[in-house]
RNA sequence: GCCUGGGUGGCGGAAUAGGUAGACGCAAGGGACUUAAAAUCCCUUGGGGCAUAGUCCCCGUACGAGUUCGAUUCUCGUCCCAGGCACCA
C-alpha cells in the first residue's frame, strides 16, 4: 500500500479492472432475485455536467448497495440521442446533427467511465440508433391499427419567417428567437396519441404507488384534473346552431347570465358573421391568434373579450342571454365554451363587471340576505337555492343531483366528466427524430408502413434550415413513396416523433437492447420488468413520467407486456442550480466567457456589465452549467462522488458551491492514512466477531460503535436514501477509531484491540465501497482480502447486542425549557428518574417556591416540570 | 396566474413518532509541529448578557398568529425562492 492517496492511479486501475472482467454485466437468472435500477438516461449535450454526476452518483451507490445485498442488479445506461439541440448545434457548427450527438456520446461515455459508475455497458442504447426507433415505429404502427393515434388540426406557434414551427421555449415574448419576428397561432395537422382513453386509469393507480413520492402524484393527478359536473345544450337565438358547455356548478345554471366562447370556437366567427360586431370580433380573434400560447395561458392576464352580437337561450328558464368570446376561455379544455355565472364564480365576476352583464345569485348562504350576495366578489359556498324555479328551498348539493336528472329527463344535458389532460400531440416539423412511419395516398389516405419495410430510415443526406423547419418534406427520394396498401404514387409523412415517445419505452428495451425480432424478448422484459427504482430529476415529475406510465399500459393492452406500471419505485431528485450570467449583447453567457474586474463581472466579447440572473437549474441554455471534469482531474472520482452524496438529501435542490470538497478529500485521506497505520499491526489478526461484554474500555466504546455505524447506514440507505447522514456516520467512526489510536498506539496494541481496529476499518470499508468503490477497493485489497473482491462482498450485519450502551441521558426541563440533564442506567422506572430531576442543583433553582403543577416523564428521555 | 415543493449559524446541512436546535463537514480565528511552507494534530466558533464566567441567563429554525406541559416538526395566514405548465429534455 502506498504511503500517500493518489486517485490518479488508482482509479484507472480499478476502472480497468471492471471492464476487463464485465463484473457489472449481468443475465437473466431465475434462481436469483433482480433489481432493475435505473437512473433517467441523459440527453448528449456534449459533457455531463454536476447535475448529472449528483443523479448518477445516487444510483450507482443503490446499485452497489443491492448487489452487496445479493440482488442481481440490472444498471444500464444509454442516449436520449433525439432532440432540437443537435439541430441547432449542426447548423451553428455546419456540421450533421448524428455526426455531434455521436461524438458527444463518445465524449460523455468517457466521462461516465471515469467516474466509476457501474454499468453494465454491454446495454448501451441511443434512440436515434434505426434499430431502436424502428421498433418505436412498429408500435405506432400496432397503435394505429388499434385505433390509438389519430390525426387532427391544432394550434402552434408559427414564425413565418422561418417558415417552421417554434417550441415554447424557442418564443422570447411573442417574438422569434432567431429572426425576432412576430410569431403567430397558425392550425396544423398533426399526430396524437390518445392518452385521454387512459385518463381514469392513470388516475386511479396514483393511489396505488406506494413507492412514488406523494408529491409527485399529486401533480400527476392535478395535472389529470378529474372534474365532475355535466354537459348542457343551450340553443342559438335564431339560429339552427347549439352550443354545449360542460360545467363543475350545474346547480348555478339558473344564474347564468351569457355564454363565452374561446377565441378559436368554430361557432365564433359564424355566428357574429354579418352582425355590427363581426369586425370587432375578426380583430379580436386575430389578436389572440398572434399572443403565444405560453403568453395568453400563463400571465397575470387582464380578462378581455368580445360581444359576438349573438344571444342563446339559457334552457331552464328561457333567458336571452349574450355570447362571448374571451381570453380566459379555452379551446382545448372541456367544450370550448364556458356558461358564465357571475354571481357564483370569481373570473365570470371580473368579466360581468367589465362588461356590464346582469349578475343574478342564485345560491344563498346561510343567515345572509340575498342582495348581500355577490356584491364585492362571486359566492362560491354552498348554500341555499333561490331564483331557480322548482329548485327554490333545495340545498345546492341536493339541488345539483336533482338539476342533472332533470336535464337527463328534459333531453337538454347530460352527467358527463371532463379531464384537463389533453391528448398527446407527438408530431414535429423537424429533422432530428424519429419518422412518422405513415405514407399519404391519394386514393387510400394515410397508410401506415408495411413492417418488413422497417425502419424508416433518416435520410443522411439533408439541408438543415436556419430556425430548424422540417427539412424531410424537400428531401424528394425520402417524400416520394408507393402506397402500402394500393402500390399509387403516394407521398411519405415527413413529420418526426416527439422525443418524449423514445423516452417512453426505453427502460424495457434494455432488458433486450439487441433483439431484433421484436421490441423486446419476452422472457427478458418479464424477467427484469417494472423498475425498482428510478431515480431522476424532479422536473420529470408530469410529462416523462405520465407519458411512460401511459405508454406501457398501451404495451400491455397490446399484449407485449403482462404489467401497467413502469416503475415500481421512484426518488426524485432535487435539482442542482446555479446563478446565471447575462450580458445585454450576448445573453447567457459560460463563465470562461465573462472577467473580473474592479470586483464586478463583464462580458468578455463587448465588455459590457453582466447581470447576475436568477439562480436556475443548470442547462446547457441558461449556461449555468458546472463541468465535473476539472475536479475530478484534482481530487478524483471518489472525492467528486463523495461530495455530491454529502452535500444534501437526494431530493433536495442544491444550489451549487464547490466549498466542501476539500473535506471529502481530507476525509478519504484520513482513511488512507489510518488504514496505513494500522495494517502492519493487524496482518495476523483476524477481525473481532465475538460479543461487547467481553471487551472493556474504549475498546468496547469503539466496537459498539462500530455496529451502531452498521445500523445507521443501513437504515439511512433502506429508508430514505440519506447519504449524507449515513456519510457522517462513518466520519464519525472513523474519528473515534483516531480517538482510540491517541490512546493506544498501534505498534502497543493488545490482540483484542488489533481485532476490534480491524473490524472497524473494515466496516469503515465495507459501507463506504457503493459510494467511493475505488479507494475502498483498494483498502479492502491492503487489508489482506481478494482484489476486485468488495463489489461482491456481503453487506455487514450489525449485532443487536452492540447496538446500545447501558446509560441513557435523560433531559430535565421546567416548563418545556432546559434545565439540567443527567446520566442514569437505561430502562429506570419514572418514578426515579422523576426523584432524580427533582434534586437536581439547577432544577431546584427554578422551582424553589413555586407550586408543581404537573411533572411529564418519558422514560430513558426526558422529565418535564411544570409549576 | 395555476399546480407542486422549499426557507434552520458565515456556508452545505443534522434533529427518522411533538421531547437537549445546530450532529457531520466547510470556512474563519487561535495554538502545536517545522529553518520555512504544505500536510497533519489540538482548541474556539448562532446572537446577546453578567458584580457571580457558570452544569449560568435571555433571544433564536423566513414572518405573524394558534394548538400543546413542550413546536424546526402540527394548524391557519403572510412574504420570499425553486420546479412544472403540454413543441427544451
Amino acid at each position: 500500500m502506498e504511503q500517500r492517496y493518489d486517485p490518479k492511479t488508482i482509479e484507472p486501475r480499478w476502472q480497468q479492472v471492471w471492464e476487463d472482467t464485465g463484473a457489472f454485466a449481468v443475465k437473466e437468472d431465475p434462481s436469483r432475485e433482480k433489481y432493475y435500477l435505473l437512473e433517467m438516461f441523459p440527453y448528449p449535450s456534449g459533457r455531463i455536467h454536476i447535475g448529472h454526476v449528483r443523479n448518477y452518483t445516487i444510483g450507482d451507490v443503490v446499485a452497489r448497495y443491492k448487489r452487496m445485498r445479493g440482488y442481481n442488479v440490472l444498471h444500464p445506461m444509454g442516449w436520449d440521442a433525439f432532440g432540437m439541440p443537435a439541430e441547432n448545434a449542426a447548423i451553428d457548427n455546419n456540421t450533421h446533427p448524428a455526426k455531434w450527438t455521436y461524438e458527444n456520446i463518445d465524449a460523455m461515455r468517457k466521462q461516465l467511465k471515469r467516474l466509476g459508475f457501474s454499468y453494465d455497458w454491454s446495454r448501451e442504447i441511443a434512440t436515434c440508433d434505426p434499430q431502436y426507433y424502428r421498433w418505436e415505429q412498429w408500435l405506432f404502427i400496432r397503435m394505429y391499427e388499434n385505433g390509438m393515434v389519430y390525426r387532427k388540426e391544432s394550434y402552434v406557434n408559427w414564425c413565418n419567417t422561418c417558415r417552421t414551427v417554434l417550441a415554447n421555449e424557442q418564443v422570447e415574448a411573442g417574438s422569434c428567437w432567431r429572426c425576432g419576428k412576430q410569431v403567430k397561432q397558425e392550425k396544423l395537422w398533426g399526430w396524437f396519441f390518445r392518452i385521454t382513453d387512459y385518463a381514469e386509469d392513470l388516475l386511479e393507480y396514483c393511489d396505488r404507488l406506494p413507492g412514488w413520492p406523494e408529491k409527485v402524484l399529486t401533480m400527476q393527478k392535478n395535472w389529470i384534473g378529474k372534474s365532475e359536473g355535466a354537459e348542457i345544450s343551450f340553443p342559438v337565438s335564431g339560429a339552427d346552431e347549439t352550443i354545449t358547455v360542460f360545467t363543475t356548478r350545474p346547480d348555478t345554471i339558473f344564474g347564468a347570465t351569457f355564454m363565452v366562447l374561446a377565441p378559436e370556437h368554430p361557432l365564433v366567427q359564424k355566428l357574429a358573421q354579418g352582425t355590427e360586431q363581426q369586425f370587432a370580433v375578426e380583430e379580436f380573434v386575430e389578436k389572440m391568434a398572434r399572443e403565444s400560447r405560453t403568453d395568453r395561458l400563463l400571465e397575470n392576464r387582464e380578462k378581455e373579450g368580445v360581444f359576438l352580437g349573438a344571444w342563446c337561450i339559457n334552457p331552464v328558464n328561457n333567458r336571452q342571454i349574450p355570447i362571448y368570446t374571451a381570453n380566459f376561455a379555452l379551446m382545448e379544455y372541456g367544450t370550448g365554451a364556458v356558461m358564465a355565472v357571475p354571481a357564483h364564480d370569481q373570473r365570470d365576476f371580473e368579466f360581468a363587471g367589465k362588461y356590464g352583464t346582469d349578475i343574478i345569485p342564485v345560491i344563498k348562504p346561510e343567515d345572509t340576505h340575498i342582495e348581500d350576495t355577490a356584491r364585492e366578489q362571486a359566492y362560491t359556498g354552498d348554500g341555499e337555492m333561490v331564483n331557480s324555479g322548482p329548485f327554490d328551498g333545495l340545498h345546492n348539493r341536493r339541488a345539483y343531483e336533482d338539476i342533472i336528472q332533470w336535464f337527463e329527463n328534459q333531453g337538454i344535458g347530460r352527467r358527463a366528466i371532463s379531464y384537463r389532460l389533453r391528448d398527446w400531440g407527438i408530431s414535429r416539423q423537424r429533422y432530428w427524430g424519429a419518422p412518422v412511419p405513415v405514407v399519404h395516398c391519394p386514393d387510400c389516405g394515410t397508410v401506415p408502413v408495411d413492417e418488413k419495410d422497417l425502419p424508416v430510415v433518416l435520410p443522411e443526406d439533408i439541408d438543415l434550415l436556419e430556425g430548424g423547419g422540417s427539412p424531410l418534406s424537400s428531401h424528394e427520394e425520402f417524400v416520394n413513396a408507393t402506397c402500402p396498401a394500393c402500390g399509387a404514387t403516394a407521398k411519405r409523412e415527413t413529420d418526426t416523433m416527439d422525443t418524449f415517445v423514445e423516452s417512453s419505452w426505453y427502460f424495457a428495451r434494455y432488458c433486450s437492447p439487441g433483439y431484433d425480432k421484436g421490441m423486446f424478448e419476452p422472457g427478458a422484459v418479464e424477467y427484469w420488468m417494472p423498475v425498482d427504482q428510478y431515480i431522476g430529476g424532479v422536473e420529470h415529475a408530469v410529462m416523462h413520467l405520465l407519458y411512460s406510465r401511459y405508454f406501457t399500459r398501451v404495451l400491455k393492452d397490446l399484449g407485449l407486456v403482462s404489467f401497467k406500471e413502469p416503475f415500481t419505485r421512484l426518488l426524485t431528485q432535487g435539482m442542482v442550480s446555479k446563478e446565471t450570467q447575462q450580458c445585454p449583447e450576448h445573453g447567457f453567457l459560460y463563465p470562461e466567457e465573462t472577467q473580473y474586474r474592479d470586483e464586478s463581472v463583464f462580458c468578455r466579447k463587448c465588455g459590457r456589465p453582466v447581470q447576475s440572473g436568477r439562480v436556475e437549474k443548470m442547462s446547457k441554455s441558461k449556461k449555468n452549467i458546472i463541468d465535473p471534469n476539472e475536479l475530478v482531474e484534482h481530487y478524483g472520482a471518489d472525492t467528486v462522488r463523495l461530495f455530491c452524496l454529502f452535500a444534501s438529501p437526494p431530493e433536495r435542490d442544491l444550489e451549487w458551491s464547490e466549498q466542501g470538497v476539500e473535506g471529502g478529500f481530507r476525509f478519504l485521506n484520513r482513511i488512507w492514512r489510518l488504514a496505513g497505520n494500522w495494517i502492519p499491526r493487524m496482518e495476523n489478526e483476524p477481525s473481532y466477531d465475538g460479543a461487547p461484554a467481553d471487551l472493556e474500555g474504549e475498546t468496547r466504546d469503539l466496537y459498539i460503535k462500530a455496529h451502531q455505524t452498521i445500523k445507521k447506514v443501513t437504515d439511512d440507505i433502506e429508508a430514505r436514501f440519506h447519504f449524507n447522514t449515513a456519510i457522517s456516520a462513518v466520519m464519525e467512526l472513523v474519528n473515534a477509531m483516531y480517538g482510540l489510536e491517541s490512546q493506544i498506539k498501534p505498534q502497543a496494541a493488545d490482540s483484542k484491540t488489533a481485532a476490534v481496529m480491524r473490524y472497524s476499518l473494515e466496516t469503515a470499508v465495507v459501507l463506504l465501497a457503493p459510494m467511493v468503490p475505488h479507494i475502498t477497493e483498494e483498502l479492502w485489497t491492503a487489508l489482506g482480502n481478494k482484489p476486485g473482491s468488495l463489489a461482491n462482498t456481503q453487506w455487514p450485519v450489525y449485532r443487536k447486542d452492540a447496538l446500545t450502551a447501558d446509560t441513557r441521558l435523560i433531559v430535565v426541563q421546567v416548563n418545556g425549557k432546559l434545565r439540567g440533564k443527567f446520566e442514569t442506567e437505561a430502562g429506570a422506572d419514572e418514578e426515579t428518574i422523576k426523584q432524580q430531576a427533582l434534586a437536581d442543583e439547577n432544577v431546584t433553582r427554578f422551582i424553589e417556591g413555586k407550586e408543581i403543577k404537573k411533572v411529564i416523564t418519558v422514560k430513558d428521555k426526558l422529565v418535564n416540570i411544570v409549576v
